[in-house]
DNA sequence: TACGCTGTGTGCTATAACGCACATAAGAGC
DNA sequence: GCTCTTATGTGCGTTATAGCACACAGCGTA
């Protein structure tokens, strides 16, 4: 299987292990269709899985206030989601959504930890994406606290774009409120200006970028930054 | 020595480890002054030490377009500032500065992966503070995008006193200004405000709390949310 | 006592985003 | 074709905060 073909069809994060150790996990993952919009974890709930995505897109929502949410995180092929049961905890802080429809692999929480316990190279893979989250989330906070909407829906557009790896996907204006943690109509806004400058084009939750450069300079710097991490 | 001093005079991740796998670790950790102030690492710097505090208290601040900053992750007794090095990279991706003078100890990063390999208990509690950081700063993000300046001071000022344990300490309004990513004069407004109500007393770089349940009933959900953590 | 530094207070205009209400438009089903 | 639903567009007053400028106040030092 070519190398650029694999990225597409498996984790990342599990196909960076030595073949033996990846070897040794197979029989406990079950591959899992994702369908957008269900929800992984809900704050306060018990883990019962760990997911590798292969082609989704999850996204980790911070709650406030009960109603209010924002997105902290965005985790592709690249990472897994309930990182808490690799770090002792399996009960989820935040609110886990697939974002983007597509598979994943999924495992048992208690069998992942038995797997973990004796796999010493998926801990090492797994605590570098823990810190490469951190430093997500991390400029994730300062940006929520300095960015315009039109900066961070850039920003997040490129984002998407970069795991899915692919310039069209499907996205309402409502959705993008929900991650951005804004208004319907402030998305709109800043979504129209972008289009009006030959940026992306949308219609009724399909989008898609034109001008991947453009929009890297409409966005903020947190863009370059996080993919540095 | 009695349970309620020891929390004064070491740092409770290290006191939570067996005493046997304390007690390895102690030669090789150096007590050190932690100056108001100082900075213990910049972005993009190596990571010379990880750092325990005892009685300091320690901020994290991503910051973004190289001049603007916003505080993540506050860290006292409970937890140890070099935590990228835990997670197997020595590079510090954001900017720690002492926010409450006091003393640490710290240890070589070279030594502490060397000890971190075989203390597995110290790796355990490691772990589970990562979790409770990586919460922390996800609330943060999304405080900073809901919540008003005058609630994240409340906040702010609730979780300093917490960690200092002491409702008197210095800090004046262009410090925090500097934590919180607002203006100075958005610190004055707001800590006029808390003034007012008789919540907090200050004077030229001297903040008390007089009356903490009002303050927190000032401050955002974001406080009782990071308590849990 | 006067000076100067640091810390705090006040006033102004500008802007981004909010909340709310309503208007259009593009497809889906009949 | 018509209707219904979902998606997007527009308008309006309100608020939090920004940016800038300057005033005052406490305190150490000359």
């Amino acid at each position: 299987m070519p190398e650029t073909q694999q990225v597409f069809t498996t984790n990342r994060l599990l196909a960076a292990l030595p073949r033996k150790d990846y070897e040794r996990l197979l029989p406990a993952l079950e591959p899992i269709p994702l369908a957008f919009g269900s929800v992984l974890a809900e704050p306060g709930e018990r883990i019962r899985h760990v997911y590798f995505p292969v082609d989704s897109l999850v996204s980790l929502l911070t709650m406030v206030d009960s109603k209010k949410a924002a997105e902290v995180g965005l985790i592709g092929s690249e990472g897994m989601v309930g990182l808490p049961v690799a770090l002792g905890v399996n009960v989820s802080p935040i609110r886990v959504v697939v974002q983007g429809a597509g598979t994943a692999v999924r495992m048992d929480t208690a069998r992942f930890n038995g797997e973990l316990r004796r796999n010493f190279s998926l801990q090492r893979e797994l605590l570098r994406f823990t810190h490469s989250l951190m430093a997500q989330i991390s400029q994730t906070a300062a940006c929520n606290r300095f960015h315009t909407v039109g900066q961070r829906l850039a920003r997040w557009l490129l984002m998407t774009r970069d795991r899915v790896r692919s310039n069209q996907f499907r996205l309402t204006h409502e959705f993008l409120a929900h991650m951005l943690g804004v208004r319907r109509v402030g998305v709109t806004q800043a979504a129209s200006a972008l289009q009006q400058r030959k940026l992306i084009r949308y219609s009724r939750g399909n989008i898609t970028i034109l001008d991947e450069a453009g929009l890297a300079a409409a966005a903020c710097s947190c863009y370059e930054a996080i993919r540095k991490f």
